[in-house]
DNA sequence: TTAAATGTGGGTTTTTAAGCCCACATTATT
DNA sequence: AATAATGTGGGCTTAAAAACCCACATTTAA
């Protein structure tokens, strides 16, 4: 699995799990201080984020950050 | 748990699986093309890595990314 | 059917990790 | 005791994410 293709598989569970919460991106933009726009860059996998970033969607969605990564190889 | 404690956590998790491969900076580093004094501070929790950063570094180990972070919150 | 909410993409500036190199103290190894 | 390997930290340049903004098409709700 390349970086592109873990980018995506990560964006998708991003995705999954924030509509499980029924948060639209701008709901989920103001629970997590990201912009909603890059957040939908995120979800299609277009950005190569941070450690930072990552905790704060796993917070703004109430999850462990290893949740974020429960996705097959 | 903040931002600078979780990287520190993830730190420890990283040299755990490292040394449990037996791998030094030096050693590691050619597994994951990263320089042996950057795994030095990602080790530390001094750097805020990027994605693909993590990616190498579990290639490098070779886990999956989420082992990386199965540490307590 | 109008208005509001949402998803998507493009753009700019500022901040920061990546990707290097080097020096040095400490810890094995021979 | 000498040598090699290792961990640690500092610094520099370049590439890229963060952190914003806006415009617009589409979908949903009033």
């Amino acid at each position: 699995m390349n970086q592109k293709e873990f980018l995506k598989a990560f964006g998708k569970r991003l995705e999954l799990l924030r509509k499980s919460k029924g948060y639209s991106y701008r709901k989920m933009s103001q629970m997590c201080d990201i912009d909603y726009s890059d957040i939908s860059k995120i979800e299609k996998g277009n950005v190569n984020i941070k450690m930072s970033t990552i905790l704060e969607l796993s917070r703004a969605l109430e999850v462990d950050a290893k949740e974020l990564f429960e996705f097959g190889k």
